[in-house]
RNA sequence: GGCCCCUUAGCCAAGUGGUAAGGCAGUGGAUUGCAAAUCCGCCAUUCCCCGGUUCGAAUCCGGGAGGGGCCUCCA
């Protein structure tokens, strides 16, 4: 049965749906001031994998992530930059998409920008005043902390007690010191495009409200599933429960997921999560420019996603990316030469394979068993970590599979051996599309631009090489000068070709080329 | 100062009361002309330290050390 750890309640819980149900499901997207970093795409990925396995399970599930386009940053940024925040936030959120796309975040159903939404937030904050929870001053609302009973269940902590120690600017408008603002009133100077018209005059949105207002209207009153990353939960999640609770007067999410922060470590060994304001970010699209978007995803799957994420010591100046990230890349390859392997012997591409995206049941004994203890991992709040290993034991038993049913080719898939190599395949890319993976063609495999030449010209230097290889396995002995001369020949065009990056695998059916 | 959390092999990382998954690296073998790939082995008597509970603890409790997140914008 699945569990699920909820932050309200500090533990694992039974999920409160049964499948056929529809869940609903907010996730805080970003602030579109910036380029993504891989950072922020933890929280996509993850939640992604959670609808997948939700689906998976039966259930159907609506989620919305909420794109932030104006604030601070944004009007700070697009100044900087001499564009406007409309303008600014139109390319970043671009670029977010792409980085979604990328890493294959698929399930997202709507993404809500917060200035679609304005009416909506006047509404619920008009709402709250109403109901006493807020109070306009200045020319901003405050929501008033002392007014809502149960503040601080979320992070468990006091609001009486939130001034001392805190780094809280005092404001003479505020009632209380954990008091926030609901509406910001226009500050001289503020371009037009970020000013609206409200019942307590000129000004826009707290951000908190965005959130509120957002998942209400598109999910109602009562989600299933709030997340977002860990440095979220106070205040924005905080507050934006306390907002839409006195609002409503209704539970406001079910469960509340948090998922770990990516960390960097520095070289004096001090760790620290990935933040612009610490100047330490790895950009998704630099990231992509040395390995795929599935080996990123894989990477952060690898981890629960409760934890932080280390991505170890990164020496920016000798390596293109940290050592962990390329240690996922090596250890994906492993999928991927499968992915070849099947390629070779069926003739069909295995990112290509059409397998379900419903729980099936009806695989044999050995195969259910990965299955099974697949779904064990997942059942336990999603444990992508332990889920991977199964993926790996699987493929371990599909290469030993092929290996004693001697698998060459399609004629080879009548036999016992091929038939189990045929579902365990399909085994393997049903539970890898509940992660995500296993979606594009081996990057081992990609020709480039000039593909078609490329592979003709591989195969001649391989027809040539081979050329050479059965003359020198006809000379017989084993010290015979000249058949030590061709065998110098032939690898030296391996060893030269591999200097390029291109590796050679001599097979009893021929030779094949893949990228290292 | 307050609130939360973490510490498992050289590295990454599952495991939450029944005797340590998986990956990277390393290493021995099968296979290969040699490699690569693949397969079969080996690689933590022990889970930061000290006490306690228990027939039994990496797992629960207490204390200590180290690290992290939040309390300000942050995925």
């Amino acid at each position: 049965m699945l569990q699920v750890y909820n932050t309200l309640t500090r533990r694992k819980e039974p999920f409160p749906k049964q499948p056929g149900e529809t869940v609903t499901m907010y996730v805080c997207g970003p602030t579109v001031y910036k380029p993504s970093h891989i950072g922020h795409m933890v929280g996509p990925v993850i939640f992604d994998t959670v609808k997948r396995y939700l689906t998976y399970l039966g259930f159907s599930v609506r989620w919305v992530v909420n794109i932030t386009d104006v604030d601070d940053k944004l009007i700070a940024r697009s100044a900087e930059l001499g564009t406007t925040v409309p303008a600014l936030a139109q390319r970043m959120t671009e670029d977010y998409f792409e980085c979604l796309k990328q890493l294959n975040v698929t399930g997202v159903d709507a993404f809500p920008r917060a200035t679609e939404h304005i009416g909506g937030m006047i509404r619920m904050i008009g709402h709250l005043i109403a109901k006493g929870y807020a109070y306009p001053a200045g020319g901003s609302v405050w929501f008033d902390v002392s007014k809502d009973e149960d503040y601080g269940k979320l992070c468990n902590r006091d609001p009486e007690q939130m001034a001392e120690g805190g780094r809280i600017e005092p404001n003479p408008h505020k009632r209380n010191p954990g008091d926030f603002a609901l509406w910001k009133g226009a500050k001289p100077g503020e371009p037009p495009e970020v000013t609206w018209e409200s019942p307590w005059g000129p000004g826009r949105p707290g951000w908190h409200i965005e959130c509120s207002v957002m998942s209400t209207t598109l999910l109602g009153e009562t989600i299933d599933i709030h997340g977002g990353g860990l440095d979220l939960k106070f205040p924005h999640h905080e507050n934006e429960l306390a907002q839409s609770e006195s609002a409503t007067g209704k539970t406001f999410a079910r469960i509340w997921m948090h998922n770990g922060l990516l960390k960097l470590r520095s070289k004096e060994g001090k760790e620290d999560k990935m933040a612009g304001s610490i100047g330490n970010v790895l950009n998704v699209a630099d990231a992509l420019k040395h390995v795929s978007g599935e080996v990123l995803r894989f990477f952060i799957l690898n981890t629960h996603y409760t934890s932080p994420i280390d991505l170890g010591v990164w020496d920016r100046e000798k390596d293109p990316i940290p050592t962990s990230i390329e240690a996922a890349r090596k250890a994906y390859a492993t999928f991927e030469r499968l992915a070849e392997r099947y390629q070779r012997i069926t003739g069909t591409a295995f990112h290509e394979l059409k397998a379900p995206t419903r729980a099936s049941t009806d695989y044999p004994p050995p195969l259910r068993d990965f299955q099974q203890r697949f779904r064990h991992h997942m059942d336990d709040d999603f444990n992508t970590g332990g889920a991977t290993a199964v993926l790996f034991e699987l493929a371990s038993f599909l290469n030993r599979t092929a290996d004693t049913g001697k698998l060459e080719s399609a004629q080879d898939l009548d036999s016992p051996e091929g038939q189990v190599f045929r579902q365990g395949a399909m085994l393997l890319k049903e539970l890898g599309q509940i992660l995500g993976l296993f979606w594009s063609a081996p990057a081992s495999l990609a020709l480039g631009a000039d593909g078609q030449l490329v592979g003709g010209l591989m195969q001649l230097l391989i027809d040539l090489r081979n050329n050479l290889r059965a003359e020198a396995k006809k000379i017989p002995g084993k010290d015979d000068p000249a058949k030590k001369a061709l065998f110098a020949q032939t690898d030296l065009i391996r060893q030269r070709l591999a200097e390029l990056g291109i590796v050679l695998e001599d097979r009893p059916t021929g030779t094949t080329w893949r990228r290292a």
